[in-house]
DNA sequence: TAGGCCATCTGGTCCT
DNA sequence: AGGACCAGATGGCCTA
């Protein structure tokens, strides 16, 4: 993969504050006001009968636009807890090419792979066979478990593998 | 320059 | 009704 640099994305929507700002009807003064104001001012002419008009579209215009804007800055933050969510789990799969940043596909799939030959050693030490991990897919499972023994202690490791052999027990006799 | 990856916007649908 | 979720579109950045 390549190295990324954090990059600042130029953001294409106007800024919320900003429309608050530039706009002439808030959301504070909202239909029902400027009705309001038309009947102080004595409306009832064909003018004043398009000019409310008029003003009722530019204000569900200018609601809906603020609407928008609301829900991009909440898909925006749901974005990027999902990207928090990635990183916290590159941190947990072991890889070869630790000064690379994975890309959420590379990560989705080693985890994946991780879990699969994880999972396949707890299995045959569970059934008294030996902790030799077979290969599975395009992950080099071995190589994983070695740099998994590399970064954790045995008694680390035997007490993950008991957490994960009960859980796996459970989750048998559950199905 | 093409292609990969990503962030953001957007409208639709589902859920509470 | 409003928020969460989703997928498609778009455009920027980066590398080979």
């Amino acid at each position: 993969m390549k190295t990324k640099s954090k990059r600042t994305k130029h953001r294409l929507a106007v800024d919320k504050e900003a429309f608050l700002r530039e706009t002439t009807v808030s959301k504070e003064e909202p239909v029902k006001r400027l009705r309001c104001k038309e009947r102080q001012n004595g409306g009832n002419s064909e003018s004043h009968k398009t000019d409310t008009v008029k003003a009722k579209h530019a204000w569900k215009n200018k609601d809906r636009h603020l609407r928008r804007l609301e829900s991009n800055e909440r898909e925006r933050q749901r974005m990027h807890k999902l990207n928090n969510a990635f990183q916290a789990l590159r941190e947990v799969i072991p890889h070869v090419r630790a000064e690379n940043k994975l890309s959420k596909i590379e990560t989705l799939t080693l985890a994946k792979n991780y879990i699969k030959s994880l999972t396949s050693t707890i299995l045959q030490m569970s059934s008294g066979h030996l902790p030799t991990v077979e290969v599975t897919g395009t992950a080099n499972g071995s190589k994983l478990y070695q740099h998994y023994q590399q970064q954790h202690g045995d008694d680390e490791r035997d007490k993950q593998l008991k957490k994960y052999s009960t859980q796996i027990h459970s989750y048998r006799q559950g199905s």
